[in-house]
DNA sequence: TATTATATACAAACACGAATGTATGTAAAT
DNA sequence: ATTTACATACATTCGTGTTTGTATATAATA
């Protein structure tokens, strides 16, 4: 049977994105063939083609879904008004995505695809950008909240606004790393929320 | 011609190392064939599997010859006693780390094939364990001279040598990660060592 | 010292599977 | 009637592991 409703034809293009996801995971992103993901999702590679141009495209859809509600989630806190001291919503922000990270396996898995099951070079060369990018967005956020703290007097006044921002910003990224790059360690799990508000600690006031 | 003597051998296999690293570098370690790694080197493909089982020796053999000069360097800084504070020391130390990646290709162009060229998975899982392994030692090190520090007197009392290691530590794999993660940033590369500067200050006794 | 034997350091050939992109077929939804 | 949402088939390329061949360095021997 073919020529399915576009809800179902939609559900397809789900249940590829999902296979990929796990076939990337298992065998890497460059030995994820076609066949491979296809087979797993249980339709044919005329479907996978038929719903993305090449692998690149899936990656980037998978990705997609992930980070939306990531980025939303999170920043929702780094920007919330609830807070009095700006390195709360920071410090909070930050919890927040690690937990999100430490307790959705899709989300964890997509990570660690990105980090250690891929290979940035011909087509994905240019994907690395797209996917660092992110990254330097978050800089600029948390430069900003920065800037919010030490206006308000909450910020330790031994560092600047934009100094603390990269520190932030290196201590999360290999936050991050450490914690996808081994994927055995569970004792480093245990002491992430302690070691960011230790971190955290270090810039507030006295 | 066959049967080079031993010195001419040994040179063979520095060239297919060489030859790997660039492969690797260009097309990633999946899609680096022994074939191309071959014929970069100038050899066939019999001189790669004579002097190295698979591609993953090879990948640890050109990992160990730009690791251990490496960790000497930045080991002799970080435990060497002509600094009378402590701090001085890592903080010397991982300038001179980020000092070597920054003018010596070769390192660099190691450090970016382990961080974004390579995928752990299969014949490379166990291989990640021997990648992540340094990072751990790296944090035992410095949480040493961190304890040292704080007998001395000279860390900032609001932090224990522990909490401070570790921060220390995930600062450091995060600079490497930006650093190395998008390869055009250029901007980062020169606010390095100021950037050291100031986590280190964050720590030093008022 | 000269000769011989053997291990070395590769090159070349083979056989096989596997992945890719494209082209074509097709039944059902719209 | 036409487009959609796939399945199927095809051609071609590419990589892998292994095997076989071979000239020469090196060690053993006499």
């Amino acid at each position: 049977m073919v020529r399915k409703t576009k809800e179902e034809a939609e559900k397809t293009r789900k249940d590829i994105i999902e296979s990929a996801r796990q076939v990337f995971h298992r065998h890497g992103v460059t030995r994820s063939t076609c066949e491979k993901i296809a087979k797993e999702a249980g339709v044919t590679r005329g479907a996978v083609y038929w719903h993305f141009q090449d692998k690149a495209e899936i990656f980037l859809a998978m990705r997609a879904d992930v980070f939306a509600p990531m980025i939303e989630r999170t920043d929702a806190i780094l920007f919330s008004e609830a807070f009095d001291n700006p390195l709360d919503a920071i410090e909070g922000s930050l919890k927040e995505f690690f937990r999100v990270l430490d307790d959705c396996n899709v989300v964890r898995e997509v990570f660690e695809i990105m980090i250690s099951r891929c290979e940035y070079v011909d087509e994905f060369s240019s994907i690395q950008e797209e996917v660092g990018r992110p990254a330097y967005h978050f800089l600029e956020k948390i430069e900003r909240v920065y800037v919010r703290a030490a206006e308000k007097g909450f910020l330790h006044p031994g560092i600047a606004p934009h100094a603390a921002a990269r520190d932030t910003w290196a201590f999360t990224s290999g936050l991050l790393h450490l914690l996808l790059g081994c994927q055995k360690d569970t004792e480093l799990e245990k002491q992430i929320p302690e070691m960011i508000t230790t971190h955290m600690a270090l810039r507030r006031k006295a």
